[in-house]
DNA sequence: GTCTATAGGGCGATAGAC
DNA sequence: GTCTATCGCCCTATAGAC
């Protein structure tokens, strides 16, 4: 029941950060969506809405990553687990209606330079993708520097390709970002082919 | 004298919404900025706020666009071209202090669910890139389709490449998706020269 | 067109009873 | 831990003198 309130609470800012931002969404309407209320909020945060702010991206940050394993794994080439990856992304911003899935790119534009410990919290839960993904790509096959060049580049592939899908209200860029990506992956192999 | 005025608060939402988002920006910042006073912002932008917002949008979107052909013209090869203007953005935005260039993508994120408005505004600007980038494309030798899905492309891990450079505070993330781009654009050709 | 003053409301945060 | 009431501030927008 406690921890349920708690639980509540930072998933409530998470559906509203993914949706209006960080700086658009009040403590008040994250209450009211949470069925909790102030008295609760602060008492579970005492440094207030940066604090629910932080917790919510590191939680939503965490469950983002572990995606990656989950839909590339069933593919025995690389390049299909890419491929399909952001298959995955364009269906899914199609069927909810053009709302990010993830509320940490759309934050982390927002507030890089007005909002220094959200920034921080921001570069620490995006630092962490790239370190699993590059992990993830050299268990893969990948050398340790294509490992992480790769995951650099879906990573932000994908979170740009989100900001003009949900705009233009269609899944193209996201399809498009698939093949550049599927595309680069190529371009390391045949790398690695030759040179090594 | 009198169009300066509005020319100056147009100039300072944009320097200020390019920072710090859409929502975080107040208009007596802006007016703080411009040396402009409330009186006059309500003189020039009847509408407010929203209304500054959607024309400096749209005055930011046509001096980002025609960065492309200025950065991409001098290279008699396309893939030389793709490269350094990634390489440019990669620059840009360490001289800058991690200063996102353009405030379009930043707002885009940040307003798509709660500023119809906006979102359409931006919409029409990122429509313009693709149509501009599409046609550049073309007359250096793409077909349509394969011109459209680079533009779509490259704008969405440019948008994405600033995200998370200035989140992290490196260039590492703009350079990974250079050679994304480099790479996808082989791949255009490549198939070009066996299909057709 | 420019400027001052202020309305009217929502914001984040807090106090204190229970 | 929960809840209500409220503070003080800052927001967008407007009115009206000049």
């Amino acid at each position: 029941m406690s921890t349920d309130t708690r639980d509540r609470i930072l998933t409530a800012m998470g559906e509203l950060m993914r949706r209006q931002g960080y700086s658009a969404t009040g403590v008040k309407q994250v209450c009211d969506l949470a069925h909790a209320r102030m008295g609760s909020l602060y008492h579970y945060f005492p440094h207030g809405k940066q604090q629910v702010a932080a917790e919510s991206l590191r939680a939503s940050g965490e469950a983002y990553i572990q995606l990656l394993p989950l839909l590339m794994d069933p593919y025995d080439d690389l390049g299909d687990a890419v491929s399909a990856f952001f298959e995955a992304g364009a269906q899914q911003i199609e069927d909810s209606g053009w709302i990010n899935m993830c509320p940490v790119g759309t934050v982390a534009g927002e507030i890089a330079d007005s909002e220094p410990e959200l920034r921080a919290a921001a570069a620490d839960i995006m630092g962490s993708w790239v370190a699993a993904g590059t992990t993830y790509f050299e268990a893969r096959g990948l050398g340790n520097a294509d490992a992480r060049e790769l995951i650099l580049a879906i990573l932000g592939a994908l979170e740009g390709a989100f900001v003009l899908c949900r705009t233009l209200r269609t899944s193209e860029p996201m399809r498009a970002a698939g093949r550049s990506m599927t595309a680069h992956l190529e371009t390391l192999r045949s790398g690695k082919k030759y040179a090594s």
